[in-house]
DNA sequence: CCAACCTTGACACGATCGTGTTAAGCTTTG
DNA sequence: CAAAGCTTAACACGATCGTGTCAAGGTTGG
């Protein structure tokens, strides 16, 4: 037997053997069979659970969390679809009809400050 | 008044007011906001609220996992956690037979993540 | 001034997540 | 063979998400 099953990979991992199969069930490790269709966990199968609880307690984020961004690093057009979505800010529109937008250059500016300005509780001085 | 108001917004964009607040809640809207406190909403952030929407309904994802990718869009530390999990490989010993699997190219994968002690092993014991 | 609108806060509620536990049925092994 | 271990499926349950609704209070505007 090469390779250790699932309670003895839980033991060396910290998770419960549930766990581990609901891991699995999120796409996140998929551990071979044995013909029986036993899971044999090996030391870069255990080293990746270990790794992952420190990543979710370092982080404080959720296994669902870590199954999008699998699925954000393996789907092209996931990845492009959000990228654009987050470039995409709030600015004036290119071709202003009427002049409902009269005082949008202010909002503009503050909307870009509050954008990628770091948690600062003060006013910024402007240039 | 250069701007839409929240239940007009919500009309345009088919979010509910209720869940537009939601969505600034969850850190992926910042609209402006009247002296008094009254948010505006611009005709780019109009836009951005229908993309969001047009995004969740394609790629059958939640707002949560929006939020996360932007966590992850704007945290280099987590991207790079993220990146480095997925690209560990599981490598199953195959040529292995039972007498030393644990003796391979391990340390080279724990050579990647910043070590923690794992929770310590112990054989089990048959209690 | 008063109706209409905005704001925050809270209660509610179904859906999903994370997790344990248990049941029923194979498999491995002493 | 029987005990121990694995597998899937299912029930249970607290926590969180997504969403509506309602309350109490400030603002706006005719």
């Amino acid at each position: 037997m090469e390779g250790l099953t699932i309670n003895e990979a839980a033991e060396t991992t910290g998770w419960s053997p549930r766990m581990l199969r609901y891991i699995e069930s999120a796409g996140l490790i998929e551990p071979p069979r044995t013909p029986k269709g036993y899971r044999i966990f090996g030391p870069g199968e255990l080293q990746r659970l270990r790794t992952l609880r420190e990543l979710l307690a370092r982080f404080d984020c959720a296994l669902s969390d870590v199954a999008f961004a699998k699925r954000h690093a393996s789907d092209p057009e996931l990845r492009a679809a959000l990228d654009r979505w987050f470039e995409e800010r709030p600015e004036p529109p290119e071709g202003v009809e009427s002049g409902d937008w009269l005082s949008w250059e202010q909002q503009k500016h503050q909307r870009l400050l509050a954008m990628d300005t770091p948690p600062r509780l003060t006013e910024p001085t402007p240039a």
